[in-house]
DNA sequence: AGTCTCCCCGTTTTT
DNA sequence: CGGGGAGACT
């Protein structure tokens, strides 16, 4: 034991060592959150406060879990299986696969990832005649996710309007389709987890028993449902509930508008009279300057817990601030920078580059392109996204629940069997009239319609017949051939990379079995009955048929339908890194939980970060401004930060002006590279040494075009050029966007960013000069 | 049935 | 500017 207190800072070792009641766990960035919140649970087993089965960690993500995993079997030589450890998703999931009758779900229910759930609404628009106008499918999807996310079902939804009201309306047809489908979506998990343990106190209380300690990994990033469902299994306000270690930290909420509340931390606060708050605020993870930076940004954000990073690694370097004259010379300095540092050698794959919106990433991928760059773009499809791979998995799916009706139509013509639109409209009658999915609808179908079709049926009942003994990996071998898929994709020209995406799932079929723990040939149909029958074990606690969680998955689920549970839950990878040896490109959100010896942070103006449109949401600069906190806070050693006079944003040229958040850090920890551009003609100090004016100069063509064009476009002879920094009386300091009239008459259009866009006429107007 | 074209849209993302 | 989706055309 003494091994794994080893090398724990005071407030590590105290959070680890706390006793047995809900505390709050304030982590900074990278004071060994991770670290901490593994150690508790071992610590926990090896003294005996507690058995494995008595641990549930929560997490929002695989990856997080996967890590914690790995990491506790590293420090303990305990069974991990025992332990409830997993994704908000996949717990329930397991919940309601072990108690799928009193959850009131089939027992092969399936889930709707947003793509599928998204199909299933717009068919659902269209099935009654609603005005996709006036209530488009993606405004629905967001009320119900939203709804959901909050805990209300539709009839407790309160509404005023008549938009409203017939959203609600729309909601509650929904919940009936999926119910009659057998489908549910990702909110629906965790609402039917929350109402099955609300409603049944005797399992309630069976869990509330069973988890005496409940670790939540990122708190802040709860939504409403989520801390709801947290307080029901810790069994707040009642009897024998267990103890809730609670890990976060609110200068990192970022992701408010997907339902997360930070207000949850304070809240877990009161409701469970948290006697323990304990503050990581030791940083392993950079140097002084970018620390000072985050410190001073973040301590613009009122409604803090409060919290200071401090680091024993010394000031370090400055943050390095550069001012480019456009998005593609911010590109190309970006490019520069790196191949310095490589030089210093950095390697390049511990070098990253962050923007605000994903958008932005094109101008630099363009650069860095054409510099012959390797880099990496995080995001974009992942594994179990891809249209054939969802191909196969809706045949897969039918097999399993054919009452699927976002499989059915997604395959039923797919490689096309002479199933048009018409037979489909007819079809989709038919269900209506009956109230029953489109596989049951059938027989119902007569002439050509009915025979094209009832091929189609039985071929989905003809491969589960055929592969009635057969174990997973040969099933979705025998499915990709019997569907057609792969020989469709052998006479497509670009069908290369798609066959081997394919391929590529019998690899994943058979690596899936291993790791859940199924037998290497158990039947993929296999039910839970014969699984449990074939010698899992199956105990009742309490008088309740509980099932032992050791072996939860393969005791209540078929491994067919647990790899389908697995595909929706956790996409898998992106598309295979391309080199190892790579610049990292990704949005400031994709970065998060990350870290990098150097990081670049773009595009560092108004309007694109802090964005636009948060400032139009409650506290949405704070949230930017968390964000920039997270930003910052990747670094170890080198820390840049850039923006652009001139960018080009869906076509259009826009001029910003710099971040707010360059006046909120500390003016010593920051090194201007490029030096103020001093007032004058802009053009005709092309030769003063500024870093972008050279840079610029050097590249030739392109930028004398773009000169060219500003001249032309700078007032001719106003004096003032566009995209130059002016100060007002008023208004403050704003960016010239645009110039009309000629000498004499000229009128200037300025960004004055919190005061607005405004016209002056410059004959009039008081401007003066700003020296960024 | 498959291809073409036009129009719309544009912050961030996991499950 | 560029991608995706819906609808029209061949």
């Amino acid at each position: 034991m003494q091994n794994l207190l080893q090398n724990l800072n005071p407030e590590q070792l105290a959070a680890v060592t706390l006793p047995p009641q809900s505390a709050l766990i304030l982590a900074g960035a990278g004071s060994g959150k991770t670290r901490v919140l593994t150690t508790r649970i071992a610590w926990l087993i090896q003294t005996g406060q507690v058995s494995p089965a008595g641990i549930m960690a929560v997490t929002f993500t695989n990856k997080a879990a996967k890590e914690m995993l790995t990491r506790l079997s590293a420090m303990l030589p305990v069974n991990t299986r025992g332990m409830w450890i997993g994704t908000f998703h996949g717990l329930c999931n397991r919940l309601l696969r072990t108690h799928y009758k009193d959850a009131a779900l089939p027992q092969a229910f399936q889930i709707l990832d947003s793509q599928d759930q998204l199909s299933m609404i717009k068919r659902l628009l269209k099935a009654n005649n609603v005005d996709d106008e006036k209530y488009p499918a993606k405004d629905l999807m967001y009320f119900i996710n939203n709804a959901k996310d909050q805990g209300l079902r539709a009839h407790q939804v309160e509404a005023y309007e008549p938009i409203t009201r017939k959203f609600v309306e729309l909601y509650e047809l929904y919940d009936q389709q999926c119910q009659k489908e057998g489908v549910v979506d990702f909110a629906e998990l965790l609402l039917r987890a929350y109402e099955l343990l609300s409603r049944n106190a005797p399992l309630r209380q069976h869990y509330q028993m069973r988890f005496r300690h409940i670790l939540v990994d990122e708190f802040q990033d709860t939504n409403d449902l989520q801390y709801n469902l947290l307080k029901l299994l810790a069994g707040q306000g009642e009897q024998g509930g267990g103890a809730i270690f609670a890990v976060g930290d609110d200068d990192q909420s970022i992701y408010a508008f997907r339902g997360a509340n930070v207000g949850n931390m304070m809240k877990f606060e009161q409701d469970f009279r948290v006697q323990n708050l304990i503050k990581l605020e030791q940083n392993y993870r950079s140097h002084g300057h970018i620390l000072d930076s985050a410190n001073y940004l973040i301590a613009n954000n009122s409604q803090r817990l409060g919290k200071n990073l401090r680091t024993d690694a010394g000031q370090g370097e400055q943050v390095r601030v550069y001012e480019a004259s456009k998005d593609l010379e911010e590109a190309q300095w970006i490019i520069e920078e790196t191949k310095s540092l490589m030089a210093d050698g950095v390697p390049r794959s511990e070098i990253a580059v962050l923007y605000r919106s994903n958008a932005q990433s094109r101008v630099i991928e363009h650069a860095l392109f054409a510099a012959g760059m390797p880099y990496t773009v995080y995001g974009g499809l992942r594994y179990f996204q891809r249209a054939e791979v969802k191909h196969a998995i809706a045949y897969l799916q039918l097999m399993d629940n054919p009452h699927n009706d976002s499989a059915f139509l997604r395959v039923v013509n797919f490689p096309t069997r002479g199933i048009g639109v018409r037979s489909i409209e007819q079809l989709q009658m038919a269900a209506d009239a009956y109230g029953i999915s489109l596989y049951a609808a059938v027989p119902y179908m007569t002439g050509k319609a009915g025979t094209s079709l009832g091929a189609f049926v039985k071929l989905i009942e003809g491969m589960r017949m055929e592969t009635q003994q057969l174990a997973l990996p040969e099933l979705v071998r025998v499915v990709l051939e019997r569907s057609t898929l792969l020989a469709h994709y052998q006479t497509e020209k670009e069908g290369a990379d798609r066959i081997e995406n394919l391929e590529q799932m019998v690899n994943a079929a058979t690596q899936f079995v291993q790791e859940e723990g199924f037998g290497q040939n158990a039947p993929a149909h296999l039910g839970p009955q014969a699984q449990a029958q074939a010698g899992q074990p199956v105990v009742s606690g309490d008088g309740l048929e509980i099932i032992d969680a050791d072996a939860a998955l393969a005791t209540v689920m078929s491994p067919l339908a647990a790899f389908l549970a697995h595909a929706s839950l956790e996409a898998g990878d992106a598309q295979a890194q391309a080199g190892q040896d790579a610049l990292q490109l990704m949005t400031v959100h994709s970065a998060k939980g990350l870290e990098f010896d150097a990081v670049f942070i773009t595009g560092l103006e108004e309007g694109l970060f802090p964005h636009e449109s948060s400032s139009r949401e409650d506290n949405g600069v704070d949230e930017e401004r968390r964000l920039m906190y997270v930003a910052i806070t990747r670094a170890r050693r080198r820390l840049y930060m850039s923006f652009t006079q001139q960018r080009m944003l869906h076509g259009q040229t826009r001029f910003n002006m710099k971040s707010r958040f360059f006046n909120e850090l500390p003016e010593e920890s920051l090194k201007w590279l490029s030096p103020r551009v001093q007032q004058g003609n802009w053009f005709s100090n092309r030769k003063a040494t500024t870093a972008w004016d050279d840079a610029d100069f050097r590249s030739g063509g392109t930028d004398n075009q773009i000169a060219r064009q500003i001249t032309q476009k700078s007032g001719g002879g106003s004096g003032w050029r566009i995209g130059e920094s002016v100060a007002h009386a008023k208004f403050g300091e704003g960016v010239i966007v645009n110039i009309e009239g000629g000498a004499g008459a000229a009128r200037a259009q300025i960004n004055f960013g919190a005061a607005g866009m405004k016209v002056l006429d410059l004959s009039v107007a008081k401007l003066e000069r700003v020296a960024r």
